[in-house]
DNA sequence: CGCGAATACCGTACGCCATTCGGTTTCTGA
DNA sequence: TCAGAAACCGAATGGCGTACGGTATTCGCG
C-alpha cells in the first residue's frame, strides 16, 4: 500500500513517479515499463520506488485514478455551464485529449484486462468506475431523450453500456491503428441515434 | 516458430495443448497460465511444450487462429444459406457461443492489448484480422443499406469500425461483469439504426 | 535549536517466469 | 531395417516483481 502522510520531498517524488511512469510506458511499451526501468528514469532504486507505492499494480492504478479526477472535474464543469449536451461534448473532448497522451491509452487498456483477476489491484477500481460511469451516462441519455435530442425508443441502460464499451473498444483498437479517430466514430454513431432530422456529422476511420 | 511437418503423435499433442491452454486460462486466469502450468496440465516439461510452439505467444496466437477458422466458416455458411441478414445473425451467435467458452474472451482481450507491441507475435494477427473483419462488415452494411434494412445516412466504414470496437469493448467489460449480455447489447444498438419502423428488441445489461 | 520518530531510500536475496542449449529417446517412411 | 527427423527432457540463464533489514534524511514539537 502507498505510504500515508509524507514529507514534502516524498510527495514531490510521488508526483514525479506518476508522470514519469506514463513517459516510460509511452517509450518502452507496457511490457518494457518494468519497475527497474521506471526507477531508473526517476533516479531511484527499485526498492526505493516500491517504497512510495506498495506495488507496481498500485502505482499504475494511481496514475489512472489521478487522471480520472481531472477528467470528471472537466465533465462536471461542462455540465454545470452548458448542461447535458455540454457534458457529452466534454466527454468526447476528454477522449480526444487522452488519446494524445502517449502511454495513457495503453496503460488504461492493459489494466482493464488485467483487472479481470479479482485479486488485481485494479479490479475494484474498474468495477466501481464502470458502475458510476454507466449510471451517469444513463442519466444523461434519459435527459437527452426528454429533451428530444435522442431517440426515445432506446433503453438508456443498454445504450450507456454500449457507449462505454464502444469507447473502451476503440481505445484497444487504437493501440494497433494509432491514427484512429475515436471521438469522431463516437460522434457519428451518437449522431445517428437522433430521432428525426439526421445531422450527418463526419468521422471516418 | 511452430515445428513443421510432424508425426502423428506430435500433431495430436499439439491439438491437446491448444485446448488445454484454454482450460488453464479459464481456471488460473491469464496471469496464472504460465508455461509451466500448461506443460504440467498436458504432462510435458516446459521445454517439451516449447518444442511444439516456439514461444508462449505463438501458442496463444494459434489458439485464436484456430477459433477464427471455425467462426468464419460458420459465418460464411450462414451467408451462403441466408444472405447478409443470416451472416449478421451468425456473427451475433458466434459472439454468444464464444462468450460461453471459459478463457477464450480472456485470452482474446489480453492478446489484443499485448499486440500493441509491434514485436509481439499477435501484432500481425490482429492488424490483418482487423482489416479483413472491417471490410467484410462494411460490405454487409452497404448491402443492408441497399436492402433498406439500415439507415442510408450512415457511413459504412465508420459504422463497421464502431461495431467491431463495440464487440471488443464488450468482451473487455465482460471480464469484470461476467453476466453481461454482449449479443443483446449489439442487437439493441443495431436495431436502433434501422430507418423508420423501429423494432425495439430487448437486451439489458 | 535540537531531538527523535516517521519517512525516504538502498543492497541483497528470493521465487517465479519464459526461453535456450545440448543431449537422449521415439517414431516412421524409404 | 535403419537413418534422419521429430519428440522430449534437465539444467542453466537472465529478467522480473517483491520482501526484508538496515541506513540516511526530514521536520514537527518541546
Amino acid at each position: 500500500m502507498a505510504r500515508r502522510g509524507g514529507y514534502a520531498k516524498g510527495i514531490a517524488k510521488r508526483e514525479e513517479i506518476l508522470s514519469t511512469a506514463l513517459d516510460v510506458i509511452a517509450r518502452h511499451g507496457y511490457r518494457g515499463a518494468s519497475v527497474k526501468e521506471i526507477a531508473d528514469a526517476v533516479g531511484l532504486s527499485q526498492a526505493g520506488l516500491l517504497h512510495h507505492f506498495g506495488s507496481k499494480e498500485d502505482l499504475f492504478v494511481e496514475v489512472l485514478r489521478k487522471r480520472d479526477e481531472h477528467d470528471t472535474a472537466v465533465a462536471l464543469t461542462a455540465f454545470a455551464e452548458r448542461g447535458i449536451t455540454g457534458a457529452l461534448d466534454a466527454f468526447v473532448g476528454v477522449m480526444r485529449a487522452n488519446a494524445d497522451v502517449p502511454g495513457l491509452v495503453l496503460l488504461y487498456s492493459a489494466l482493464a484486462v488485467e483487472a479481470a483477476d479479482p485479486d488485481h489491484a485494479a479490479h475494484a477500481y474498474f468495477r466501481d468506475r464502470r458502475e458510476i460511469f454507466r449510471a451517469a451516462l444513463a442519466g444523461g441519455i434519459r435527459q437527452m431523450q426528454d429533451d428530444g435530442a435522442l431517440d426515445a425508443h432506446l433503453d438508456p441502460d443498454t445504450l450507456a453500456t454500449a457507449i462505454h464499451a464502444l469507447a473502451d473498444g476503440l481505445q484497444v483498437h487504437m493501440l494497433i491503428e494509432p491514427g484512429l479517430d475515436m471521438a469522431g466514430v463516437i460522434q457519428h454513431v451518437v449522431g445517428a441515434l437522433r430521432p428525426e432530422p439526421r445531422h450527418d456529422e463526419g468521422g471516418r476511420a
